[in-house]
DNA sequence: GCTTAAGCGGACCCTCGGTCCGTATAGTCG
DNA sequence: CGACTATACGGACCGAGGGTCCGCTTAAGC
């Protein structure tokens, strides 16, 4: 399987069309009135392009909601404190948690877009199975804990999109406070150290709370 | 407003929309799979009549699923124990959850066709208020907890038709083995007595499980 | 420069949600 | 029982949007 790699033009539209792509979900308020063509348009390409790079809608989808994990990603299996791998079981699943509530905060829209890509839910795709099976691996590792493949899940499905986005958005829950509810949610179903302090929480893990 | 009755044909018809929209969509395994066009003609009118009765796609699903949860809301308003007002705070907290859970084991495409429906994500559906107030305000009743009303959030997340959806198809996970899994992790929430006994539960609330 | 195959793009197709309006009939009144 | 009317019917029709196709363009190797 040689792979050769793609022509020069074909890496230059496929950057650009993440980038259109991007601009557009992120400024629409609902992800599903950006249409195949718009984002062609936008990314001054033809349709044609778009569907021979990504498949069709929900891998253009996917491949940008890729790219912008990775970084979360690289810190999580490689990084420092917090999201590292070195970090204690307890303060790691709060920590991961945290960041993935985070990463959905700040990319709102590409999330929600991904989530109601149609066709697959939500699992099955790859970047989800990924999230699980590191969590349930850390969970595995409390002493005590049992159940962690379903608890990995439940504790996954608080901080999925469309929730997080009806918090944020209808109710108006501000971005510290949702941080911090999560938080204590989750310690709870940790367990071992009640209340880890106040219910306050404001800045729990710095991890990807940035951009 | 006199809200006239509606003439017998029209009532007929209504009737005879939803039981093929249910049937058709319990056969397919995509609900989105079944068109509207599917739906009239399995019912034996005109398309006209299905958008006249319930306004769009999303109007009809709602109604639909309204009908077949009636029965499990008024157990819960109005019934007898696990389910019932009566029911001590942490036991009903776990029977509502069970009963969400069978009834979206007993209707798992009807609860994906729901979630699914577009539009407007699952959160602002009548429906979905009505179980998280109801739930808050059981978990609010628990001493000592706090935080109810993400909890609720978060609780009924993990019972998603989605997710139960992939546990129990993908994954291969059994009724009785989900429902355990999930009393274990939300008695972990609730706090207190840690764990009844073992974590079968088999039965813990028979409520809604029949069908 | 010449060759070639990877890449391009937009016209085109098809499905599907939703609308419209001429026709049919349930319900009512004389 | 016949006439009248509001209500309902239903399928032809429409527009939007995802996805395809194929003749043209152009990067890249020689």
């Amino acid at each position: 399987m040689p792979e050769r790699k793609p022509r020069a033009d074909a890496a230059r539209n496929r950057e650009a069309v993440l980038e259109a792509a991007d601009r557009l979900i992120a400024n629409r308020d609902r992800p599903a009135q950006v249409t195949m063509a718009d984002i062609a348009a936008a990314a001054g390409v033809g349709k044609g392009t778009l569907f021979r790079g990504f498949g069709d809608r929900t891998g253009l989808i996917h491949a940008l909601f890729e790219a912008r994990l990775e970084p979360v990603r690289q810190a999580v299996t490689e990084g420092p404190h917090p999201l590292g791998p070195a970090t204690p079981p307890r303060e790691r699943a709060l920590a991961l948690l945290d960041a993935l509530l985070c990463f959905k905060l700040d990319h709102r829209h590409l999330s929600l877009a991904l989530e109601e890509a149609g066709s697959d839910s939500p699992y099955g795709a790859a970047h989800y199975d990924w999230w699980h099976g590191t969590l349930s691996g850390v969970l595995e590792r409390l002493p005590g804990f049992t159940g962690s493949d379903f608890a990995a899940h439940a504790l996954l499905a608080a901080v999925r999109a469309d929730l997080v986005d009806h918090l944020t958005g209808r109710r108006n829950l501000s971005r510290e406070r949702l941080r911090a509810q999560l938080a204590d949610f989750a310690g709870r179903v940790l367990g071992g150290p009640a209340s880890d302090g106040t219910a306050d929480g404001a800045e729990p893990t710095s991890g990807t709370g940035n951009r």
